[in-house]
RNA sequence: GAGGGUAUAGCUCAGUAGGUUAGAGCAUCAGAUUGUGGUUCUGAGGGCCGUCGGUUCGAAUCCGAUUAUCCUCCCCA
């Protein structure tokens, strides 16, 4: 047969799991610097978790488990007759892949209530699943790096996650924009405009304004219901990168005042530490029902890299709701994703990748013949056993393959034994890039390659 | 959900206006070379040309369908 990978899902060479490492190790350390804490959720999810917390839309994007043994006997005969796919899921399937991680993670946190503290910081990383038609940077199959605290509305805590930006972003050598604003302030907008009715179309359009033209964003909003006249006014009103516009703009609305206060705090959190790349933006709105407070969004710089193409590299952030629908009230939450696959393709095209991520040892013993290689055989576990990562040949094969092998897996040496070293107990080390030579003993040969 | 591209050797791809036996590079193996690679030369193996159907004396090539995959828009990471 011929071997084919599913739509959206790739392998990994290991120069690449290298460089994911690196980046997912990066993202790592700075959540554990700032205390917290990595839990892990099953792939798999009761598909009743998920369904309805990701929209029409997502609940499309799901993967479905089809249930084990003969599924048919429980499915749904009414509409298996008529069908009906999206009636007859329910009844065949019971279990799905996970859509993200905070979903899951609202699970985790009402599940366990019990056995965390509160404010629980935890971080996550691991693949979710899309049944999205896949294209440019984008799979079926792909990590998501998350961090959240949840059961605190300190907005300490939003200060605390854009510092998390700004480092990892720092660290990988990645000049970014972190783009702030809250929905707070975008429902005032709505309010003083008295289409509250239609806040999310109005924000879900006006989120556009970056890749459409505003004629384009009139016309969808008109044909959502909403005046030209109004729509030109909203697009105005986020125009202004001046908070303080908001505040006299807010008179009637209380929400608005709200959010313009927590954006105050949190800028002012954020100042005191130094971050400079954070950036105020009335029109960033989120697609993500369950935002209530400050949203976050990270791009690359554009006056840095205008000339590369890439979507948002992060996102997220505070929900007061989210673990309502599992029954736990009251629980503030707010989090960020790095997009890990994002951050791969753009550290490649930058050639930002450092040189040395693939751990791998420095030398590798190739034999002349059967006698040789059984000492180098016994020299290579003598040194592995001391802790010193090393590489034999496994046969006395030919010399001129052996050496074309230790090359092309790119050892720093070659260390030979034929009899004329073995008569002398020693091997030849020898420098793959310089070409020479030098003849070791076991105590030497130890020392060069464990420093 | 809408649109476009691609499908030929293990891999990356050529294949001219339909015409005998479908090619190259890389990889693999063997030899020139019984202990020195990244950069030598020679040779060998390996293909129902995605699948089904149609046009034709004749189809990898033209047409239709189908499947798979990549990409663009919507949405997202």
């Amino acid at each position: 047969m011929k071997p084919a990978l599913p739509k959206g899902t790739r392998d990994f060479l290991p120069l690449q799991v290298a460089r994911r490492k690196y980046i997912f190790n990066t993202i790592e350390k700075t959540f554990v610097k700032y205390g917290f804490l990595p839990i892990e959720t099953p792939a798999m999810e009761s598909l009743s978790t998920l369904t309805g917390k990701y929209g029409e839309e997502g609940d499309r994007l799901l993967f479905k488990i089809l249930n084990n043994g003969d599924f048919l006997a429980g499915a749904d005969s009414e509409a298996l007759e008529a069908r009906d796919s999206q009636k007859l899921i329910q009844s065949i399937s019971k279990r799905g892949l996970r859509y993200d991680l905070t979903v899951p993670f609202a699970r985790f946190v009402v599940m366990n209530q019990n056995e965390i503290q509160f404010p629980f910081k935890r971080y996550q990383i691991q693949p979710v699943w899309r049944a999205d038609r896949p294209q440019k940077g984008r799979y079926q199959e792909f990590y998501q790096c998350d961090v959240d605290v949840i059961g605190s509305d300190s907005l300490m805590y939003e200060a605390e996650l854009v510092s998390i930006y700004s480092e990892v972003f720092a660290s990988l050598g990645i000049e970014v924009e972190i783009k702030i604003n809250n929905r707070k302030l975008l429902f005032g907008i709505a309010e003083c405009l008295g289409i509250e009715d239609k806040f999310v179309d109005m924000t879900v359009a006006l989120d556009k304004l970056d890749k459409i033209s505003e004629a384009q964003v009139v016309e969808e909003l008109k044909g959502r219901g909403i005046e030209e006249s109004i729509t030109i006014e909203a697009i105005s009103l986020i125009k202004s990168d001046n908070l303080k516009d908001f505040t006299e703009k807010f008179a009637n609305s209380e929400t608005g005042v709200k959010g313009v206060e927590e954006l105050l705090k949190v800028m002012d959190y954020c100042k005191r530490i130094g971050i400079k790349d954070l950036i105020f933006d009335p029109s960033l709105a989120r697609g993500l029902g369950y935002y209530t407070g400050c949203i976050f969004e990270v791009v690359l710089k554009k006056e840095k890299y205008h000339h590369i193409s890439m979507g948002s590299l992060g996102g997220g952030g505070r929900y007061d709701d989210l673990t309502d629908i599992f029954g736990l009230n009251d629980m503030s939450g707010v989090g960020i994703s790095f997009g890990a696959e994002r951050i791969y393709d753009v550290l490649s095209e930058l050639g930002l990748f450092p040189q040395d991520v693939e751990e791998m040892p420095s030398a590798i013993f190739l034999a002349m013949d059967d006698q040789s290689h059984e000492m180098a055989f016994d020299w290579t576990m003598k040194l592995r056993k001391i802790g010193i990562s090393i590489d034999i040949y496994p046969e006395p094969a030919k010399f001129k393959k052996q050496m074309k092998y230790a090359n092309a897996r790119n050892f720093k040496f070659a260390l030979i034994v034929g009899e004329q070293e073995r008569n002398e107990g020693k091997v030849a080390l020898k420098d793959l890039d310089t070409g020479n030579q030098e003849l070791m003993d076991f105590e030497m040969l130890r020392r060069k390659l464990q420093k």
